[in-house]
DNA sequence: AAATATAGTTAGCCACCGCTAACCTTGATA
DNA sequence: TATCAAGGTTAGCGGTGGCTAACTATATTT
């Protein structure tokens, strides 16, 4: 089963702040999302079902392999509609988070597209 | 209160019927989104609830002052959108699809830039 | 006149995805 | 040791927005 957007907003957080801290918990998520610890839960829940992160009996939450790519590919998306937003005029702050909206909508032949006009410049 | 995507999609089916057919009702609406009849019986009672629209007792359907200009501006956004995307390099069926997402969760602030952009060309 | 087709509504199901309230563990602290 | 804070879970609420089943009302057709 394939994520919806909220599942994949919830990875790619995982994702950011991996990148950032040495471990992630729910609460750090739950945190940098404002989101509320229960929701977090179960998303975190849903992830792992799906195996798209595993949870140690710390709570400290690993991407799987699956889950990395995916993540990747998300981020993908995030800096490089971005850079077409700005490109386009839009302000950096406001690009990231229209960016963030249209990264869960856009269809892969679009992003695709975009993607190489952008590596023209 | 505000439209939801799905209210504004279903607003722009409306405005985009009346220009087609002379007269719109929920069954024109529900063949040409391809969704069930109490799907969209329940959307136009909110639509109307909301006076977006006025149904009179044929079942015929109206845009209000209100409903207009509301499914002009989110109609302004996908035929901008679309052009945004064609011109970097997107063909015109996906560029339409894809704006009709986009269309519901981008910013006035990033879309009075794109518009702008668009007018300069 | 009876049967059928068309349009719409009502009732209710289900998945998604936020939320609060309340509880359980565990580990630090007074 | 008793308390308390931090992190997580469970149970359940509420809104959105699809769906089917089944009903009603009206118009057409046999």
């Amino acid at each position: 089963m394939s994520l919806k957007p909220s599942g994949e907003m919830y990875l790619e957080t995982i994702y950011v702040l991996c990148q950032k801290k040495s471990v992630v918990r729910s609460i750090d998520i739950a945190e940098y999302m404002n989101y509320s610890k229960p929701s977090v839960s179960r998303a975190v829940g849903n992830l792992k079902r799906e195996n798209y992160i595993s949870v140690d009996k710390d709570g400290y939450i690993t991407l799987t392999d699956d889950g990395l790519a995916l993540a990747q590919k998300i981020y993908e998306r995030h800096t490089i509609l971005s850079k077409v937003l700005m490109m386009l005029g839009i302000d950096e702050d406001t690009a990231s988070e229209d960016a963030c909206k249209i990264e869960h909508v856009i269809s892969e032949k679009s992003f695709e597209t975009l993607k190489k006009y952008m590596e023209d410049k």
